[in-house]
DNA sequence: ATCCATCGTTGCGTCCGGTGCAACGCTTGC
DNA sequence: GCAAGCGTTGCACCGGACGCAACGATGGAT
C-alpha cells in the first residue's frame, strides 16, 4: 500500500495538495502579491506594470490568476483604471505586513552572516575556565552583545562527545588524545606540575619531582574521564610507578582545596592554578617525566563541520587572543 | 540596445533589482521557503523531496539558489542527512509564522467569498428607514454578525451621486429619474399620498385630493434634491398648479411632525409614514393625479459594477425580503 | 579494516510557465 | 462623435525548474 503503490500514492497526493494547498495556499505566491501590491498602489495595472518593469499583460495575467485560484475577485475593473476589492485589500495589507516581517529577517540574516547575532556553544576543561571568563571570551562577549554564548564545561571525553555529537561547536580542552574526526585550531604545550601549598615538603625539595617522590603524600585526582588523568596513567605506567590517590573528584575545583587546605599534592597544569599561584596559596613544582612534558592545551573542532560565521569568529579571535593557546 | 531607450531602460531597471530587491528579498519564495521547512522536518533532503513529490536535485538546488542569493548557508551537509544552521532555522519560523497567518487570510477570504464577512455600504431614502431597519436589513444583519455595514441616509440625488463614484454600493430610492448608468434590481409602484393628521379638513372631504384642494391648505415639502419633490414638481407642471409650501426641510421627519403637531400637510409615499399611520397619528389620503400614481420605489446600483460576494447576497436579499419593493 | 547502503550534489535533455508584442473591447473626457 | 486612455487576450518565444542518471562522500555494518 505504501511502497509498491508510491507512484500511484504520490500521484493522488500531488493531486490532492493540487486542490488544497496549491489551490489556496500555494497559489499566493510572492510575486503575485506584490504585483497586487503594486497595482493597489499605482491605482491602475499599466501603472503598476511600469513600476515593476514588465509588461502589463503579464501583470493582468499575475492578478487573473491568483482571482482565478482563490474564486474571489481582488479588482475592480473600473474603466479608468482599477482598485483593489476588499479581498484584494486584505490580502495586500496581508503582504505588506510579510514584507516588513521579512525585511526583519532578512536584517538577522544579514546579522548572523556578519557574527552580530548568534548562537554558539563550546565547551572547555575546568582549568580553562579563570582565563577564558576574565580574558578573550568576556572580551568577545563585549564586542558581541547580541550573541547568546552557552558554556558546556566538562572533562576531556565529555568535550569530545559532545564534538563529535555536534552539541557544541568547539572546544578549549587539555590533553586531548590523537582522534582523526578532530581538528586542532590552536595549540600550545603546557606541562604538567606538581602542585601543592607553599612550604609543603615537596616545595622544600627544591628540584624537580619525580613520580617516586609523590608516593609519599597524599594525592588527589581527577576521576578518569578527564585527559589530565589519562596521560597521568601513562607515565604511571612508563615509570613503572603506581600512584594510590587519597581522594578522586570530578572537580578541579575540589582537588585544590584539598592542595590548599589539606596539605594535598594535585598533578595538573600550571595555568589551571594560575589564580592561586597568583595570590601564593599555592606553588606549581616542575616534574621529572618526559611524557608530563608532553601535554598540550587545544583548540579544537569537529572535523568537517561547517561553522557558523559568529563560531567561525569566535574561533579565530580564542586562537589569537588566547595567550595560553598560542604557540609561545 | 535593442529597443533604443526602453529595453535598455528596463534592462537596468531590472539589473538594479536583481541586486537590491531580488537580492535580498525576492530571493525568498515560497518555493524555496516550503523546499527549507521540509528538510527541517524531515531531517534529510531526500526525505523532504519525498513528501514534496519531487526529485531530491530539485529541492536541493532550491536550497543551494536560496544560500547563494542570501550569501549563507542554510543547511548543515551532515552526510547522513541535513540539519538546518541558525540562518536555516530563522528561515523555518518565519515560514511557519507565514503560513499560519496566510491561512488566516484564507480563511478571511472564504468569509468574503460566502459573505460572511465583508463591507456594506448602501444608501437609502429616508422614508425607507423604519422598513429596513426594523425588517430586512436586521434579519440580514443578524444572519452575518461580522458583515460591516455602512448605511447613508440621503436624498435621491445625494444616493445617485454616491453610488455613482461608488462610495456606496447599492440604494433604496423614491422617484428615481430615468438614469443608463444605473441599473434597477428591485421596483414597486408607491403612489404618492397626502399626508395629514387625523381629523384635518382634507380629511373630512372623504375623497380622492386634488391638487387644487392643497391650495387652501399650508404645506410642508421636501427640498429639491430630493425625488419626490421632483415629481411633485412634474404634478404642478401638468396640472397648472403652482404650490407654495410654508415650510421647507431636507428632513421627512421635520415634515411629518409639521403635519402631525402643526396641521399641516405633506405629500410622500404611503410605506414613509406607515408607523404614524399605525399609530393613528397620521393619515394617507390618496390624490387624484395620473403623475403621483406613477413614483416607484427602487433598488439600484450603478449599471456594470462587480460587487462583492456580500452586496451580492445582501442586493438579493433585499430585493426578495423587502414587501415595499417586492412586486405586490 | 573493508564494504556498501545511503546521502547530497551535478550534467544534461526536456518541458512548462511567464513574458512581450500587437490587437481588441470598453469606458471616459473633450 | 472622436480620440485617448484603460484592461484584457492570442500567439510566439525564452528561461528557469524539473527528472534522470551518475558522481563523491560519509557512516554504520560485517
Amino acid at each position: 500500500m505504501d511502497e509498491c503503490m508510491t507512484g500511484t500514492r504520490r500521484s493522488l497526493l500531488s493531486e490532492k495538495k493540487r486542490q488544497q494547498l496549491a489551490g489556496r495556499l500555494a497559489a499566493i505566491d510572492h510575486r503575485g502579491l506584490l504585483g497586487l501590491h503594486e497595482v493597489a498602489g499605482a491605482g491602475s495595472v499599466r501603472g503598476a506594470a511600469e513600476r515593476l518593469g514588465i509588461s502589463a499583460s503579464a501583470l493582468s495575467r499575475q492578478v487573473a490568476r491568483m482571482e482565478e485560484d482563490l474564486g474571489i475577485m481582488l479588482l475592480e475593473r473600473h474603466g479608468r483604471g482599477a482598485r483593489v476589492t476588499e479581498a484584494g485589500a486584505l490580502l495586500n495589507d496581508y503582504f505588506e505586513e510579510q514584507r516588513a516581517r521579512l525585511d526583519g529577517v532578512v536584517a538577522q540574516l544579514q546579522d548572523i552572516t556578519e557574527a552580530r547575532r548568534g548562537q554558539i556553544s563550546l565547551g572547555t576543561g575546568e582549568g580553562f575556565l579563570w582565563h577564558l571568563m576574565r580574558g578573550p571570551l568576556r572580551g568577545f562577549a563585549q564586542a558581541h552583545p547580541q550573541l547568546h554564548m552557552e558554556l558546556s564545561v566538562g572533562s576531556t571525553d565529555q568535550l569530545v562527545a559532545q564534538l563529535l555529537d555536534d552539541s557544541i561547536q568547539m572546544a578549549v580542552l587539555y590533553n586531548l588524545p590523537p582522534d582523526p574526526r578532530l581538528q586542532s585550531h590552536a595549540a600550545r604545550r603546557h606541562p604538567m606540575r606538581i602542585v601543592v601549598a607553599p612550604g609543603h615538603p615537596l616545595h622544600r625539595l627544591g628540584r624537580k619531582i619525580t613520580l617516586q617522590d609523590l608516593r609519599q603524600h597524599r594525592l588527589g585526582m581527577l576521576t578518569g574521564s578527564h585527559g589530565v588523568r589519562q596521560l597521568l596513567l601513562s607515565a604511571e605506567h612508563g615509570e613503572r610507578v603506581r600512584l594510590e590517590p587519597q581522594l578522586r573528584s570530578n572537580s578541579a575545583r575540589a582537588l585544590l582545596r584539598f592542595a590548599e587546605e589539606w596539605g594535598g599534592v594535585v598533578i595538573t597544569a600550571a595555568f589551571a592554578v594560575a589564580p592561586e599561584v597568583l595570590e601564593k596559596r599555592l606553588v606549581a613544582l616542575e616534574a621529572e617525566s618526559g611524557i608530563l612534558e608532553g601535554a598540550e592545551a587545544q583548540l579544537v573542532t569537529r572535523r568537517g563541520r561547517r561553522l557558523s560565521p559568529a563560531a567561525q569568529q569566535l574561533l579565530r579571535h580564542l586562537a589569537a587572543h588566547t595567550p595560553i593557546l598560542r604557540a609561545s
